[in-house]
DNA sequence: TAAATATGCGACCAGTCAGGTCGGGATTAC
DNA sequence: GTAATCCCGACCTGACTGGTCGCATATTTA
């Protein structure tokens, strides 16, 4: 499994919407979900908790909307993930009170601790201005912190 | 969120627990529950989907048990978590039938499925020997085939 | 100022799924 | 033949995801 959860496709989706139309004044959550087809008070939700730790910027009222807060190149698919799925941990038991009950005998919490950072790495190294490219200029992204799985310690 | 099952969780330890003992002839799903306390039912039908896929070897009877069908060098966390919990796939939307309704509106598809890549790269690089290693001996395992994120194509 | 359009937010609901249990059948050692 | 063990499907339950509803608030415009 390892899959994230659609609001957190539909955040990037929304995102990407809204950095291709920088130039728009705002655009509302209505807009939005109309233009992909997907629940206009789902994305509304989404939208609203994007704004709230600061990755958009909002305006109510008519010919209201949203906008990035800002540059796509200043925000990280990392970044809307976490917004909206919460942190993200790889390992079940991470997630939440003190361990799980195995807390001592798990042996694998550790490794796979490391693996969990890896892959925020991963998610970091992608922009949002990296999704907006045209598909003409086939970036290739060197991830910057080099991928490193350190074990045993 | 981004996490994986406990039931992956189990596998990778049980795993673990077995690559230790290679000279044990036989443990037992018993053994291995209790070892870690875990649910004993729960990890016997882990063991079995790792049997299934061949990772394990069972007997059955008095003084059965499993054992690894293969060094643990030739087994990574990976081929574990898979066999466990299905492929993985980063998009909600690949996890089955004909992608969701949004397949042609759905424009971070395909970023993320080069992140999804990504991240079976590096549990492929953790194999179960590195999860047994003494603390003593902190190896840097880093990740062989480099991480790359191929943007827009 | 009233209407229309937006965001903000909490409550609620239904379906799915993970985690876990139960029970019965097949194998093998002693 | 009996005990230990693997094998396997059915089932249950609580949590969580995806989605809806309704209301309050803000802002523009006529």
């Amino acid at each position: 499994m390892l899959r994230l959860t659609k609001k957190a496709d539909y955040g990037l989706m929304a995102v990407k919407f809204l950095a291709e139309r920088a130039d728009t004044p705002s655009l509302s959550a209505k807009d939005i979900a109309e233009a992909y087809g997907i629940p206009p008070q789902l994305l509304a939700k989404i939208l609203q908790r994007l704004t709230k730790v600061g990755l958009l910027s909002s305006h109510a009222g008519m010919n209201g909307g949203y906008a990035l807060s800002r540059a796509p190149e200043e925000i990280t698919a990392f970044d809307v993930i976490r917004a909206i799925d919460g942190p993200l941990f790889i390992t079940s038991c991470d997630a939440r009170p003190r361990g799980c009950d195995l807390t001592d005998s798990c042996t694998v919490r550790e490794p796979l601790r490391k693996v969990n950072e890896s892959i925020s790495e991963v998610l970091k190294a992608i922009r949002v201005s990296d999704l907006c490219e045209p598909e003409a200029s086939r970036r290739v992204v060197r991830s910057k912190p080099e991928i490193l799985v350190s074990l045993g310690g």
